[in-house]
DNA sequence: GTCTATACACCGATAGAC
DNA sequence: GTCTATCGGTGTATAGAC
């Protein structure tokens, strides 16, 4: 009997680490990590901050952890798209996919490029590895799309990446919902419009 | 006598000022206004802590005198283009001059949505006075521009202002230039082709 | 007005009882 | 493993001497 209670505990182990990562992901969005406090994440969840730390050794690992997660989402839901889908069409789809996550409250915010947390994003062996898979691929569909000639020739691949990357935690998102002028399915689909195919008439 | 040394007190006052905003741009650039701290100010314009607080009564204040400095200055560099450009030419011309800006270190960051700091925006009337002008004529621009047939159909004028704002502080800039592929005027340009003209091919 | 010193609050992390 | 209580450090803002 001790066999099968111990996988339990486990499980609700693993459950609660889940839902930590969850209060973590939407606190982000909110406040992002500097004013994300460790107060925030135990009240949400409901549990101590001393708990937090049988978990998570500390904040930066915490938000480590919920970045990898949604990285490896990322990376399941180009798994997702169907097989005959062309390179430029995959990356269409993963922005449109990102933005919409995002309105639900699900998608962080830009992690700056300096501060404690990048570093030690960088030291994180998971985060680094989710993180390098990820940009490869990206990095195969923009040289597929550019092959292809779906890719505009003055803007080099680089370009293409950070630009996706980037329209991830684009503040336009957040005027936009704001301004309320556009639903949520016209906010995505003004966002994709403006980023593939410009705001210059053609 | 005196009636010439006040004016030049009040002059070494006003430059020590705008030193002060100095520093404020360079290190709201560097580190965001959550991460910048009044020692950081102080310790850059090699005053004490104490003294800021004589010229500024907040950190909050302090960033929104900076900002609006700011964003008089884009006001004076859409002043001094040529009277026959149309408004598509202006449009492009700002977005070249901010992130040319940005990449000398001298334009912030991205005020974030939530926070302290817009909300001490809100009330200050020096800077909702310049950022409502400069949101006035960037619709201007954006309207003419649709009315000569110069925009995107599938993008409102919401869409085409924002994404302008947003173009400013876009992490993209940070990326490219870690990178180290492309040199700033390279940066400059393929960031204004990829925004007016989006990355898909035409 | 500029300095030094300090009050006060907040936050990350830890200790120790249960 | 979860809780409460607390330590140590940092940051904004102020007080008071000069």
């Amino acid at each position: 009997m001790l066999n099968i209670k111990i996988p339990f505990r486990k499980h609700q182990f693993d459950a609660r680490k889940e839902a930590i990562l969850d209060a973590v992901n939407s606190l982000l969005a909110e406040k992002g990590f500097d004013l994300m406090t460790m107060d925030d994440v135990a009240d949400r969840v409901g549990i101590a901050k001393g708990s937090l730390y049988k978990h998570f050794s500390s904040k930066e690992k915490l938000a480590a952890a919920a970045l990898t997660r949604l990285l490896r989402e990322t990376n399941d839901e180009l798994d997702r798209m169907p097989a005959d889908w062309r390179a430029i069409q995959r990356l269409e789809q993963i922005l449109r996919w990102s933005i919409h996550r995002r309105l639900q409250g699900g998608v962080p915010f830009l992690p700056s490029t300096r501060g404690a947390l990048q570093r030690s994003l960088m030291l994180s062996l998971d985060y680094m590895t989710v993180a390098y898979a990820m940009n490869k691929r990206f990095r195969a569909l923009a040289s597929e799309a550019r092959a292809s000639g779906d890719l505009a020739t003055d803007v080099s691949d680089d370009v293409i990446v950070f630009t996706l990357y980037s329209r991830s935690c684009d503040p336009t998102v957040e005027f936009l919902r704001q301004a309320g002028t556009l639903s949520d399915e016209q906010i995505v689909e003004s966002m994709v419009a403006a980023t593939f195919g410009g705001i210059r008439a053609r």
